[in-house]
DNA sequence: CGTGCCAGGTGCCGT
DNA sequence: ACGGCACTTGGCACG
Protein backbone atom coordinates (compact mmCIF):
# COMPACT_ATOMS: atom_id res chain seq x y z
CA UNK A 1 0.00 0.00 0.00
CA UNK A 2 1.17 3.53 -0.93
CA UNK A 3 -0.06 6.63 0.67
CA UNK A 4 0.86 9.91 -0.76
CA UNK A 5 0.33 13.10 0.97
CA UNK A 6 0.31 15.86 -1.74
CA UNK A 7 -1.24 18.81 -3.14
CA UNK A 8 -3.89 18.00 -5.82
CA UNK A 9 -6.76 18.34 -8.24
CA UNK A 10 -9.00 15.87 -9.53
CA UNK A 11 -11.44 14.73 -11.93
CA UNK A 12 -13.43 12.10 -11.95
CA UNK A 13 -15.85 10.76 -15.24
CA UNK A 14 -18.11 7.68 -15.92
CA UNK A 15 -21.07 7.54 -14.42
CA UNK A 16 -21.11 10.95 -13.41
CA UNK A 17 -18.43 13.67 -13.68
CA UNK A 18 -17.43 15.56 -10.80
CA UNK A 19 -14.33 17.94 -10.23
CA UNK A 20 -12.19 18.26 -7.12
CA UNK A 21 -9.90 22.00 -6.72
CA UNK A 22 -6.59 22.09 -5.99
CA UNK A 23 -5.97 21.02 -2.20
CA UNK A 24 -3.70 19.31 0.11
CA UNK A 25 -5.12 15.69 0.08
CA UNK A 26 -3.68 11.95 1.32
CA UNK A 27 -4.53 9.48 -1.72
CA UNK A 28 -4.29 5.85 -0.79
CA UNK A 29 -2.78 3.59 -3.69
CA UNK A 30 -3.93 -0.49 -2.48
CA UNK A 31 -2.07 -3.21 -3.64
CA UNK A 32 -4.96 -3.91 -6.52
CA UNK A 33 -3.83 -0.69 -7.95
CA UNK A 34 -7.34 0.79 -6.72
CA UNK A 35 -7.23 3.94 -5.20
CA UNK A 36 -8.79 6.71 -2.90
CA UNK A 37 -8.51 10.36 -2.56
CA UNK A 38 -9.77 11.00 0.87
CA UNK A 39 -9.92 15.04 2.79
CA UNK A 40 -9.13 15.31 6.12
CA UNK A 41 -12.60 15.15 7.69
CA UNK A 42 -16.01 13.79 6.45
CA UNK A 43 -16.68 10.16 6.46
CA UNK A 44 -15.13 7.15 5.58
CA UNK A 45 -16.19 7.83 2.12
CA UNK A 46 -13.28 9.32 -0.41
CA UNK A 47 -13.94 12.20 -2.04
CA UNK A 48 -13.03 10.65 -5.21
CA UNK A 49 -11.85 6.71 -5.62
CA UNK A 50 -11.57 4.04 -8.43
CA UNK A 51 -12.59 0.71 -7.56
CA UNK A 52 -10.65 -2.22 -8.74
CA UNK A 53 -9.75 -3.95 -11.64
CA UNK A 54 -8.46 -0.70 -12.72
CA UNK A 55 -4.88 0.32 -13.86
CA UNK A 56 -2.85 3.06 -12.81
CA UNK A 57 -0.58 5.00 -15.49
CA UNK A 58 1.83 7.90 -13.93
CA UNK A 59 2.68 10.73 -16.42
CA UNK A 60 4.05 14.12 -17.09
CA UNK A 61 1.34 16.30 -16.88
CA UNK A 62 0.59 18.45 -20.53
CA UNK A 63 1.88 21.82 -21.26
CA UNK A 64 -1.32 23.73 -19.69
CA UNK A 65 -1.67 21.76 -16.77
CA UNK A 66 2.54 22.36 -15.90
CA UNK A 67 2.18 25.87 -16.50
CA UNK A 68 -0.47 25.56 -13.93
CA UNK A 69 1.66 24.42 -11.19
CA UNK A 70 1.41 20.13 -11.88
CA UNK A 71 3.92 18.31 -11.62
CA UNK A 72 2.79 14.75 -12.24
CA UNK A 73 -0.63 13.52 -13.84
CA UNK A 74 -2.21 10.13 -12.29
CA UNK A 75 -4.63 8.73 -14.52
CA UNK A 76 -6.77 5.78 -13.10
CA UNK A 77 -8.16 3.69 -16.04
CA UNK A 78 -11.04 1.12 -14.67
CA UNK A 79 -9.95 -2.34 -16.87
CA UNK A 80 -14.21 -2.45 -17.62
CA UNK A 81 -15.62 0.23 -18.04
CA UNK A 82 -14.58 3.96 -19.70
CA UNK A 83 -14.49 5.31 -15.82
CA UNK A 84 -11.35 6.99 -14.98
CA UNK A 85 -9.88 9.15 -12.31
CA UNK A 86 -7.17 11.95 -13.05
CA UNK A 87 -5.06 13.33 -10.52
CA UNK A 88 -3.23 16.61 -11.32
CA UNK A 89 -0.07 16.43 -8.36
CA UNK A 90 1.31 19.83 -7.64
CA UNK A 91 3.50 19.02 -4.73
CA UNK A 92 4.50 15.83 -2.69
CA UNK A 93 4.94 16.29 0.68
CA UNK A 94 4.71 12.86 1.69
CA UNK A 95 5.28 9.40 0.24
CA UNK A 96 5.45 5.97 1.25
CA UNK A 97 4.75 2.42 0.49
CA UNK A 98 4.46 -0.75 2.89
CA UNK A 99 3.89 -4.35 1.93
CA UNK A 100 0.38 -5.44 3.89
CA UNK A 101 -0.28 -8.74 2.89
CA UNK A 102 -3.38 -10.71 2.14
CA UNK A 103 -6.03 -9.25 5.29
CA UNK A 104 -7.64 -11.99 7.15
CA UNK A 105 -10.93 -10.61 6.69
CA UNK A 106 -13.81 -9.33 9.12
CA UNK A 107 -15.99 -11.75 11.56
CA UNK A 108 -19.15 -9.57 11.96
CA UNK A 109 -22.28 -11.07 14.67
CA UNK A 110 -25.25 -9.35 14.79
CA UNK A 111 -27.01 -9.02 11.67
CA UNK A 112 -30.59 -9.88 9.80
CA UNK A 113 -29.00 -13.67 9.90
CA UNK A 114 -28.83 -13.86 13.82
CA UNK A 115 -32.48 -11.78 14.06
CA UNK A 116 -33.49 -14.37 11.86
CA UNK A 117 -32.55 -17.07 13.61
CA UNK A 118 -33.51 -16.40 17.13
CA UNK A 119 -37.30 -15.49 15.61
CA UNK A 120 -37.13 -18.90 14.20
CA UNK A 121 -35.89 -20.34 17.52
CA UNK A 122 -38.14 -18.02 19.77
CA UNK A 123 -41.39 -18.38 17.40
CA UNK A 124 -44.32 -17.74 19.93
CA UNK A 125 -43.23 -14.06 19.87
CA UNK A 126 -45.68 -14.19 16.92
CA UNK A 127 -47.97 -14.82 18.87
CA UNK A 128 -49.37 -18.00 20.90
CA UNK A 129 -49.07 -21.40 19.27
CA UNK A 130 -47.44 -20.59 16.15
CA UNK A 131 -45.13 -23.00 14.58
CA UNK A 132 -42.46 -22.94 12.38
CA UNK A 133 -43.16 -24.34 8.91
CA UNK A 134 -39.53 -22.88 8.01
CA UNK A 135 -36.76 -20.84 7.32
CA UNK A 136 -35.99 -19.12 3.88
CA UNK A 137 -38.85 -20.70 2.23
CA UNK A 138 -38.89 -20.50 -1.43
CA UNK A 139 -40.98 -18.88 -3.91
CA UNK A 140 -40.18 -17.79 -7.54
CA UNK A 141 -39.24 -14.23 -6.81
CA UNK A 142 -37.05 -15.36 -4.19
CA UNK A 143 -36.78 -16.72 -0.37
CA UNK A 144 -39.21 -15.79 2.58
CA UNK A 145 -37.74 -15.18 5.66
CA UNK A 146 -39.90 -17.51 7.87
CA UNK A 147 -43.08 -19.01 7.22
CA UNK A 148 -45.00 -20.45 9.96
CA UNK A 149 -48.68 -21.63 11.26
CA UNK A 150 -50.43 -19.70 14.00
CA UNK A 151 -52.36 -21.66 16.83
CA UNK A 152 -55.04 -22.59 14.42
CA UNK A 153 -53.27 -23.54 11.57
CA UNK A 154 -53.39 -20.25 8.86
CA UNK A 155 -50.24 -19.73 7.14
CA UNK A 156 -48.21 -16.95 8.47
CA UNK A 157 -44.97 -15.39 6.42
CA UNK A 158 -42.37 -13.00 8.25
CA UNK A 159 -40.21 -10.83 6.58
CA UNK A 160 -37.09 -9.82 8.99
CA UNK A 161 -35.55 -6.96 8.74
CA UNK A 162 -33.06 -4.80 11.32
CA UNK A 163 -34.58 -1.72 9.94
CA UNK A 164 -38.27 -1.95 9.15
CA UNK A 165 -38.15 0.82 6.29
CA UNK A 166 -41.20 0.78 3.38
CA UNK A 167 -38.87 -1.14 0.73
CA UNK A 168 -39.24 -4.03 3.41
CA UNK A 169 -43.09 -3.87 3.01
CA UNK A 170 -43.19 -3.84 -0.80
CA UNK A 171 -40.64 -6.94 -0.43
CA UNK A 172 -42.81 -8.94 2.10
CA UNK A 173 -45.84 -7.49 -0.16
CA UNK A 174 -44.89 -9.23 -3.50
CA UNK A 175 -44.53 -12.67 -1.37
CA UNK A 176 -47.60 -12.40 0.43
CA UNK A 177 -49.11 -12.17 -3.44
CA UNK A 178 -47.10 -15.30 -4.76
CA UNK A 179 -47.45 -17.44 -1.35
CA UNK A 180 -51.47 -16.09 -1.69
CA UNK A 181 -51.74 -18.21 -4.91
CA UNK A 182 -51.08 -21.26 -3.78
CA UNK A 183 -54.39 -22.70 -2.51
CA UNK A 184 -52.17 -24.56 0.11
CA UNK A 185 -51.07 -21.61 2.13
CA UNK A 186 -53.58 -19.22 0.92
CA UNK A 187 -54.91 -16.94 2.90
CA UNK A 188 -51.41 -16.21 4.05
CA UNK A 189 -51.09 -13.43 6.67
CA UNK A 190 -48.45 -11.34 6.38
CA UNK A 191 -45.97 -9.88 9.64
CA UNK A 192 -43.18 -7.76 8.76
CA UNK A 193 -40.30 -7.84 12.19
CA UNK A 194 -37.98 -5.76 12.88
CA UNK A 195 -35.89 -3.91 15.47
CA UNK A 196 -37.01 -0.30 14.27
CA UNK A 197 -40.05 0.04 12.60
CA UNK A 198 -40.09 3.57 10.65
CA UNK A 199 -43.66 5.34 11.13
CA UNK A 200 -44.56 5.45 7.33
CA UNK A 201 -43.50 1.85 6.87
CA UNK A 202 -46.30 0.51 9.81
CA UNK A 203 -49.17 2.94 8.14
CA UNK A 204 -47.68 1.22 4.58
CA UNK A 205 -47.54 -1.69 6.41
CA UNK A 206 -51.12 -1.75 8.29
CA UNK A 207 -53.09 0.01 5.23
CA UNK A 208 -52.15 -3.50 3.67
CA UNK A 209 -53.29 -5.97 6.58
CA UNK A 210 -49.73 -6.61 7.52
CA UNK A 211 -49.43 -7.00 11.33
CA UNK A 212 -45.64 -5.32 12.36
CA UNK A 213 -43.66 -6.45 15.42
CA UNK A 214 -40.90 -4.53 17.06
CA UNK A 215 -38.36 -7.28 18.17
CA UNK A 216 -36.24 -6.89 20.93
CA UNK A 217 -32.61 -8.21 19.98
CA UNK A 218 -31.18 -8.16 23.49
CA UNK A 219 -33.90 -9.61 25.35
CA UNK A 220 -34.17 -12.66 22.36
CA UNK A 221 -30.74 -13.11 22.70
CA UNK A 222 -30.81 -13.30 26.43
CA UNK A 223 -33.92 -15.88 26.30
CA UNK A 224 -31.79 -17.98 23.67
CA UNK A 225 -28.85 -17.75 25.85
CA UNK A 226 -31.31 -19.38 29.35
CA UNK A 227 -32.39 -21.51 27.07
CA UNK A 228 -29.07 -22.71 25.71
CA UNK A 229 -27.97 -23.34 29.98
CA UNK A 230 -30.98 -25.38 30.11
CA UNK A 231 -28.97 -28.24 28.13
CA UNK B 1 -4.18 13.45 9.23
CA UNK B 2 -2.45 11.09 11.02
CA UNK B 3 -1.60 7.48 8.83
CA UNK B 4 0.03 4.67 11.01
CA UNK B 5 0.84 1.49 9.31
CA UNK B 6 1.09 -1.59 11.97
CA UNK B 7 0.27 -5.11 13.04
CA UNK B 8 -3.51 -4.83 14.68
CA UNK B 9 -6.30 -6.82 15.81
CA UNK B 10 -9.41 -4.90 16.40
CA UNK B 11 -13.35 -4.93 17.27
CA UNK B 12 -16.38 -2.90 16.53
CA UNK B 13 -19.21 -3.14 19.35
CA UNK B 14 -22.42 -0.86 18.72
CA UNK B 15 -25.35 -1.97 16.19
CA UNK B 16 -23.33 -5.15 15.53
CA UNK B 17 -19.99 -6.80 16.89
CA UNK B 18 -17.27 -7.20 14.42
CA UNK B 19 -13.84 -9.05 15.21
CA UNK B 20 -10.61 -8.54 13.06
CA UNK B 21 -7.50 -11.05 13.63
CA UNK B 22 -4.12 -9.73 13.66
CA UNK B 23 -2.48 -8.29 10.28
CA UNK B 24 -0.93 -5.74 8.89
CA UNK B 25 -3.17 -2.91 7.99
CA UNK B 26 -3.11 1.25 7.52
CA UNK B 27 -5.35 3.47 10.19
CA UNK B 28 -6.15 6.57 9.21
CA UNK B 29 -6.91 8.93 12.26
CA UNK B 30 -8.76 12.22 10.80
CA UNK B 31 -8.65 15.71 12.34
CA UNK B 32 -12.37 15.30 13.58
CA UNK B 33 -11.20 12.38 15.30
CA UNK B 34 -12.89 9.53 13.17
CA UNK B 35 -10.51 6.97 12.51
CA UNK B 36 -10.36 4.25 9.16
CA UNK B 37 -8.34 0.79 9.11
CA UNK B 38 -8.28 -0.19 5.84
CA UNK B 39 -6.72 -3.75 4.23
CA UNK B 40 -4.54 -3.49 0.79
CA UNK B 41 -7.27 -4.32 -0.81
CA UNK B 42 -11.66 -4.10 -1.72
CA UNK B 43 -12.95 -1.05 -2.09
CA UNK B 44 -13.04 2.21 -0.60
CA UNK B 45 -15.06 0.56 2.06
CA UNK B 46 -12.64 0.19 5.29
CA UNK B 47 -12.77 -2.97 7.26
CA UNK B 48 -13.82 -1.35 10.27
CA UNK B 49 -14.13 2.51 10.91
CA UNK B 50 -16.02 4.88 13.37
CA UNK B 51 -17.10 7.77 12.31
CA UNK B 52 -17.49 11.38 13.95
CA UNK B 53 -18.64 12.79 16.02
CA UNK B 54 -15.85 10.36 18.22
CA UNK B 55 -12.53 10.72 20.43
CA UNK B 56 -9.95 8.82 20.35
CA UNK B 57 -8.02 7.25 23.71
CA UNK B 58 -4.51 6.08 23.53
CA UNK B 59 -3.79 3.47 26.45
CA UNK B 60 -1.51 0.82 27.53
CA UNK B 61 -3.08 -2.56 26.90
CA UNK B 62 -3.99 -4.51 29.85
CA UNK B 63 -2.08 -7.36 31.29
CA UNK B 64 -3.82 -10.34 29.09
CA UNK B 65 -3.47 -8.43 26.08
CA UNK B 66 0.37 -7.47 26.18
CA UNK B 67 1.24 -10.82 27.25
CA UNK B 68 -0.47 -11.24 23.65
CA UNK B 69 2.08 -9.18 22.32
CA UNK B 70 -0.11 -5.40 22.64
CA UNK B 71 1.76 -2.35 22.86
CA UNK B 72 -1.09 0.16 22.56
CA UNK B 73 -5.11 0.19 22.83
CA UNK B 74 -6.30 2.83 21.14
CA UNK B 75 -10.48 3.18 21.66
CA UNK B 76 -12.55 5.03 19.58
CA UNK B 77 -15.64 6.23 21.15
CA UNK B 78 -18.69 8.08 19.48
CA UNK B 79 -19.47 10.93 21.13
CA UNK B 80 -23.18 9.98 20.96
CA UNK B 81 -23.98 5.94 20.60
CA UNK B 82 -22.33 3.50 22.27
CA UNK B 83 -20.52 2.54 19.70
CA UNK B 84 -16.90 1.85 19.92
CA UNK B 85 -13.93 0.92 18.11
CA UNK B 86 -11.18 -0.92 20.16
CA UNK B 87 -7.82 -1.22 18.40
CA UNK B 88 -5.02 -3.24 19.79
CA UNK B 89 -1.68 -2.41 18.47
CA UNK B 90 1.10 -5.08 18.17
CA UNK B 91 3.78 -3.73 16.18
CA UNK B 92 4.00 0.18 14.45
CA UNK B 93 5.83 0.17 11.51
CA UNK B 94 5.33 3.84 10.41
CA UNK B 95 3.37 6.89 12.00
CA UNK B 96 3.16 9.69 10.17
CA UNK B 97 0.88 12.95 10.34
CA UNK B 98 0.50 15.91 8.27
CA UNK B 99 -1.63 19.00 8.36
CA UNK B 100 -4.20 18.78 5.22
CA UNK B 101 -6.42 21.87 6.01
CA UNK B 102 -9.98 22.02 5.25
CA UNK B 103 -11.18 20.78 1.73
CA UNK B 104 -13.26 23.07 -0.72
CA UNK B 105 -15.61 20.09 -1.64
CA UNK B 106 -16.27 17.84 -4.65
CA UNK B 107 -18.28 19.54 -7.40
CA UNK B 108 -20.71 16.78 -9.32
CA UNK B 109 -22.71 16.95 -12.23
CA UNK B 110 -24.72 14.84 -14.04
CA UNK B 111 -26.94 13.38 -10.98
CA UNK B 112 -30.42 12.41 -10.73
CA UNK B 113 -31.24 15.87 -9.16
CA UNK B 114 -29.90 17.21 -12.49
CA UNK B 115 -31.76 15.24 -14.99
CA UNK B 116 -34.89 16.08 -13.17
CA UNK B 117 -34.25 19.93 -13.68
CA UNK B 118 -33.45 19.25 -16.98
CA UNK B 119 -36.23 16.90 -17.72
CA UNK B 120 -38.33 20.02 -15.69
CA UNK B 121 -37.44 22.89 -18.18
CA UNK B 122 -38.00 20.09 -21.37
CA UNK B 123 -41.09 19.01 -20.32
CA UNK B 124 -42.35 18.61 -23.89
CA UNK B 125 -39.95 15.48 -23.47
CA UNK B 126 -43.37 14.19 -21.85
CA UNK B 127 -44.85 15.13 -25.24
CA UNK B 128 -45.96 17.50 -27.30
CA UNK B 129 -47.86 19.98 -24.89
CA UNK B 130 -46.73 18.89 -21.83
CA UNK B 131 -46.43 21.78 -19.17
CA UNK B 132 -45.62 21.24 -15.98
CA UNK B 133 -47.42 21.83 -12.29
CA UNK B 134 -44.15 21.51 -10.50
CA UNK B 135 -40.97 19.68 -9.32
CA UNK B 136 -41.04 17.88 -6.13
CA UNK B 137 -44.87 17.33 -5.93
CA UNK B 138 -45.47 16.54 -2.03
CA UNK B 139 -47.25 13.62 -1.07
CA UNK B 140 -48.79 11.85 2.42
CA UNK B 141 -45.40 9.78 1.60
CA UNK B 142 -42.96 11.89 0.17
CA UNK B 143 -42.30 13.75 -3.16
CA UNK B 144 -43.25 13.01 -6.57
CA UNK B 145 -40.34 13.88 -8.83
CA UNK B 146 -42.49 15.90 -11.27
CA UNK B 147 -45.92 16.31 -11.67
CA UNK B 148 -47.09 17.76 -15.23
CA UNK B 149 -50.53 17.71 -17.42
CA UNK B 150 -50.16 16.93 -20.67
CA UNK B 151 -51.64 18.64 -24.02
CA UNK B 152 -55.49 18.24 -23.04
CA UNK B 153 -54.81 19.15 -19.14
CA UNK B 154 -54.76 15.07 -17.93
CA UNK B 155 -52.02 14.97 -15.01
CA UNK B 156 -49.41 13.20 -15.39
CA UNK B 157 -46.66 11.73 -12.62
CA UNK B 158 -43.14 11.49 -13.83
CA UNK B 159 -40.61 9.39 -11.14
CA UNK B 160 -37.16 10.58 -12.51
CA UNK B 161 -34.16 7.87 -12.43
CA UNK B 162 -30.60 8.05 -13.40
CA UNK B 163 -30.77 3.99 -13.08
CA UNK B 164 -34.15 2.42 -13.82
CA UNK B 165 -34.60 -0.39 -11.67
CA UNK B 166 -37.68 -2.05 -10.19
CA UNK B 167 -37.54 0.00 -7.15
CA UNK B 168 -38.11 3.05 -8.79
CA UNK B 169 -41.50 1.66 -10.69
CA UNK B 170 -42.66 0.65 -6.85
CA UNK B 171 -42.08 3.85 -5.54
CA UNK B 172 -43.53 5.54 -8.77
CA UNK B 173 -47.08 3.21 -8.17
CA UNK B 174 -47.40 4.15 -4.54
CA UNK B 175 -47.40 7.79 -5.51
CA UNK B 176 -49.77 6.94 -8.64
CA UNK B 177 -51.75 5.38 -5.90
CA UNK B 178 -51.79 8.28 -3.51
CA UNK B 179 -52.58 10.76 -6.53
CA UNK B 180 -55.18 9.41 -7.78
CA UNK B 181 -57.62 9.30 -4.69
CA UNK B 182 -56.89 13.23 -4.92
CA UNK B 183 -60.18 14.03 -7.57
CA UNK B 184 -58.91 17.12 -8.93
CA UNK B 185 -55.74 15.03 -10.15
CA UNK B 186 -57.01 11.59 -11.22
CA UNK B 187 -56.99 10.02 -13.22
CA UNK B 188 -53.10 10.34 -12.89
CA UNK B 189 -50.78 8.92 -16.19
CA UNK B 190 -47.68 7.31 -14.75
CA UNK B 191 -44.01 8.24 -16.48
CA UNK B 192 -40.84 6.22 -15.22
CA UNK B 193 -37.80 8.22 -17.02
CA UNK B 194 -34.87 7.46 -16.97
CA UNK B 195 -31.35 7.25 -18.93
CA UNK B 196 -31.47 3.51 -18.78
CA UNK B 197 -34.22 1.20 -17.94
CA UNK B 198 -33.71 -2.05 -16.98
CA UNK B 199 -35.85 -5.00 -18.42
CA UNK B 200 -37.54 -6.37 -15.56
CA UNK B 201 -38.23 -2.73 -14.66
CA UNK B 202 -39.85 -2.02 -18.35
CA UNK B 203 -42.16 -5.27 -18.06
CA UNK B 204 -43.35 -3.94 -14.34
CA UNK B 205 -43.85 -0.48 -15.56
CA UNK B 206 -45.52 -1.38 -18.60
CA UNK B 207 -48.02 -4.23 -16.73
CA UNK B 208 -48.90 -1.21 -14.72
CA UNK B 209 -49.86 1.25 -17.15
CA UNK B 210 -46.83 2.99 -16.65
CA UNK B 211 -44.85 5.19 -19.54
CA UNK B 212 -41.30 5.07 -19.86
CA UNK B 213 -39.24 7.32 -20.97
CA UNK B 214 -35.39 6.75 -21.89
CA UNK B 215 -33.87 9.99 -20.91
CA UNK B 216 -30.09 11.07 -23.05
CA UNK B 217 -28.52 13.02 -20.58
CA UNK B 218 -26.05 14.22 -22.91
CA UNK B 219 -28.56 15.68 -25.62
CA UNK B 220 -30.84 17.35 -22.77
CA UNK B 221 -27.73 19.03 -21.54
CA UNK B 222 -26.87 20.05 -25.19
CA UNK B 223 -30.31 21.66 -25.30
CA UNK B 224 -30.03 23.01 -22.01
CA UNK B 225 -26.63 25.44 -23.43
CA UNK B 226 -28.55 25.87 -26.37
CA UNK B 227 -31.29 27.47 -24.87
CA UNK B 228 -28.42 29.52 -22.08
CA UNK B 229 -26.98 30.71 -24.76
CA UNK B 230 -30.13 32.67 -26.46
CA UNK B 231 -30.36 35.31 -23.50
C1' DC C 1 -34.18 16.87 14.71
C1' DG C 2 -36.62 12.91 12.53
C1' DT C 3 -38.02 10.82 7.92
C1' DG C 4 -37.55 9.60 3.34
C1' DC C 5 -34.65 8.93 -0.67
C1' DC C 6 -30.28 8.93 -3.52
C1' DA C 7 -25.64 6.83 -4.02
C1' DG C 8 -20.09 6.72 -9.00
C1' DG C 9 -23.41 3.18 -3.45
C1' DT C 10 -20.45 -1.74 -2.13
C1' DG C 11 -20.62 -6.53 -1.02
C1' DC C 12 -22.75 -11.16 -0.86
C1' DC C 13 -25.06 -14.77 -2.71
C1' DG C 14 -28.25 -16.90 -5.73
C1' DT C 15 -29.71 -18.51 -10.72
C1' DA D 1 -22.76 -12.22 -15.76
C1' DC D 2 -27.30 -10.43 -13.97
C1' DG D 3 -30.60 -9.95 -10.26
C1' DG D 4 -32.01 -9.44 -5.65
C1' DC D 5 -30.96 -7.73 -1.11
C1' DA D 6 -28.38 -6.34 3.20
C1' DC D 7 -25.35 -2.70 4.91
C1' DT D 8 -22.18 -0.31 11.50
C1' DT D 9 -25.14 1.44 4.77
C1' DG D 10 -23.66 7.14 4.48
C1' DG D 11 -25.29 11.46 3.01
C1' DC D 12 -28.63 15.14 1.92
C1' DA D 13 -32.61 17.84 1.78
C1' DC D 14 -36.95 18.88 3.58
C1' DG D 15 -40.95 19.08 6.94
Amino acid sequence: MRVVIARCAARYTGRLSATLPLATRAIMVKADGSVLLHSDGGSYKPLNWMSPPCTLRITDPDADAAAGGARQLWVVQHAKTDDRLEIEIHEVIADTEHELGVDPGLIKDGVEAHLQELLAEQITLLGEGHTLVRREYPTAIGPVDILARDSIGRAVAVEVKRRGDIDGVEQLTRYLELLNRDPLLAPVQGVFAAQEIKPQARVLAEDRGIRCLVLDYESMKGAEDLSSRLF
